[in-house]
RNA sequence: GCGCCUGUAGCUCAGUUGGAUAGAGCAACUGCCUUCUAAGCAGUAGGCCAGAGGUUCGAAUCCUCUCAGGCGCGCCA
């Protein structure tokens, strides 16, 4: 549809003599302005010291493809309004019923390669709602990236060297001391949660009573490296719960074992962006915009946890994708400039990595806040949640906010609403039309023949509102390719719905006119064809009936 | 103190990167099941887009300042 017009416009001005790249076509809000609007009269004004009407009534008066079109209008201060003719309407449909998917989806990635690395959560404890925002968001814009041409690969970044998880097996062992009745001190910032007894048990379970003499160093390893495993397989578990797979997870511990951290350091210190200071070592992020710059080894000689952070953007920046994308927690907008200085630092321009920030969850019950402590081991954890109000409409409240907003998640309002929920109104629609089907079937109608239909029966107000929105999914799909924005196919979703339901409440698609019926039925099909491809790229199930 | 994010209907949020008379869903009120699913439909009501300036044909959107909330500012991770 957009891409009719544009060619139209483009032959347009070059026949007018007008050099005007990129015209930009939008969507009206309102039915009354047209299918496709485009205000560039008024841009062009200025140039052409014209006045907008008058540049628009030129560029209609030399537009020659007039079948295309039912009416074109010049309206408000400038705006010209296209409005499709039905011929070209079906045509349209039909196109869209027999390519399917390339019809609805363009390719704007052009077989780039793109990286997302999300979720990457500390193999400590499980995943709380905050991961889980940031799951469904970084599999909804991978799934929407890939669809759009891009090959995509989805990273979780393992934190399995360090402090945390060996606080983690320190935590583990004092508990397994204190199962056994000894006075043994709980570390000061350890992690309290019941999985960690749970994990102490199972220790105490293997191993019984061998430990127990020991100092926690003589046995780091095995608690430590019991420990984190099992809680990364635990943290998988949960995001497959949720319908969330990663293609690979890349181990900090790799880093160090393939002497990726040390071979960084040299690189940085060979391009001149490493010096010694106070006993340590510094980074001169400084160089790049960054506030201060970073230790990255310490005056005991401990490697900072930035170190294997520059490590693992290099190896990815080297891996040469086109792009990167990191999902971060917006608590962490801090070390932004301090990785775009290493990239920059190797190299690279800034933009060669892009971090997006998904904003702090906020979980209410009820409108009160859920007290969450981490010290205490306090919190209500994804699966929790994913359990109460289950893993669709999670994800669907994730998907209906942009990434930068702050959320408030309210459990009884998520549960509450699940009659009247979003998520079940749009796939109630996929239901109602899979009910359709089936009643057709039932009725001895031939559901394959929809491909030879005639269209042109659909001429009802409502049905032709129904053809133009799923017309403008192609261009809503651009749009959130380019934006990477999941959360403008979750609107367009519900918006398509929102023209569904009426429509069905005021037709009935299977009657006795058995041209009409099928014509009727071909209109549902492409619906669902929208709509099964909705779902995909947000990660949602598409239920046959609810 | 500095930096980042946010501020839109009573509540939760969109607003197509600057377009036309600012939109949904909850909640409230009035109606609709003998029909392909009522997880639905029809209707009513709800707004100083936090505030003040500026930029221009045109601002919720861009710039400056103010106010409010959140989050960061370690040789912690």
């Amino acid at each position: 549809m957009k891409k009719r017009l544009q060619g139209i416009l483009q032959e347009t001005f070059k026949s007018l003599g007008i050099s005007f790249s990129g015209v930009d076509i939008e969507l009206p809000k309102e039915e009354s302005h047209g299918d496709l609007a485009t205000p560039v009269a008024m841009s062009l004004s200025k140039t052409l010291k014209k006045p907008p009407r008058k540049i628009a009534e030129e560029i209609i008066h030399s537009i020659s493809e007039k079948d295309t079109f039912e009416k074109i209008e010049i309206a408000g201060p400038g705006f010209i309004n296209f409005t499709f003719s039905k011929a070209y309407l079906y045509s349209e449909m039909k196109a869209l019923m027999r390519d399917g998917l390339v019809f609805l989806r363009s390719d704007i990635g052009k077989g780039k390669r793109v990286q997302v690395e999300f979720v990457s959560a500390n193999p400590t404890g499980p995943l709380h709602l905050g991961h889980g925002r940031g799951a469904a968001v970084g599999n909804a814009l991978s799934n929407l990236l890939k669809a759009g041409g891009y090959k995509v690969e989805k990273e979780f970044y393992v934190n399995d060297a360090g402090r945390q998880v060996r606080l983690l097996g320190m935590s583990v062992f004092a508990k397994y001391k204190q199962l056994s009745g000894m006075d043994y001190p709980f570390p000061e910032d350890g992690y309290r949660g019941d999985y960690v007894e749970e994990l102490a048990k199972e220790l105490k379970i293997a191993y019984e009573e061998q430990f127990l003499k020991m100092e926690f160093d003589e046995v780091a390893e095995t608690f430590i490296d019991s420990s984190y495993k099992k809680m990364l397989a635990l943290i998988k578990k949960d995001l497959e719960d949720f319908g969330v797979y990663f293609d690979s997870w890349q181990s900090e511990r790799g880093l160090y074992e393939e002497d990726e951290v040390q071979q960084a350091i040299k690189d940085l210190k060979e391009r001149g962006y490493i010096y010694e200071k106070e006993g340590a070592t510094w980074f001169t992020s400084t160089s790049f915009g960054d506030d201060k710059d970073r230790v990255i080894i310490k005056k005991d000689g401990e490697y900072t946890y930035f170190a294997p952070d520059i490590a693992y953007h290099r190896k990815k920046i080297e891996k040469k994708f086109d792009e990167l994308i990191d999902i971060w927690g917006a608590d962490h907008h801090g070390y932004i400039p301090r990785i775009q200085a290493v990239i920059q630092a190797l190299g690279y321009p800034k933009e060669s990595l892009r971090v997006l920030l998904v904003q702090i969850v906020s979980l209410l019950r009820g409108g009160k806040p859920v007290q969450m402590s981490k010290r205490a081991g306090e919190f209500v954890t994804l699966k929790e949640v994913v359990e109460e109000v289950g893993a669709d409409t999670t994800k669907f409240i994730f998907l209906t906010r942009r990434p930068d907003s702050h959320l408030e998640f309210d459990l009884e309002v998520a549960k509450a609403q699940s009659a009247e929920n979003p998520v079940f109104y749009v796939q109630y629609a996929n239901a109602r039309i899979n009910s359709i089907f089936a009643h057709a079937k039932e009725q001895g109608i031939d559901v394959d023949k929809l491909k030879n239909t005639d269209l042109s029966l659909l001429n009802t107000h409502e049905e032709l509102r129904i053809i133009k929105k799923l017309l403008a999914y192609p261009m809503v799909f651009e749009g959130a390719v380019i934006a990477h924005e999941p959360h403008r196919i979750t609107f367009y979703l519900q918006e398509l719905a929102g023209i569904f339901h009426p429509y069905y409440h005021k037709y009935k698609v299977v009657t006795a006119d058995m041209n009409l019926t099928l014509a009727r039925l071909a209109l549902c099909e492409a619906i669902r064809i929208v709509l099964k491809d909705g779902f995909e790229i947000l990660g949602l199930s598409a239920p046959e009936r609810m």
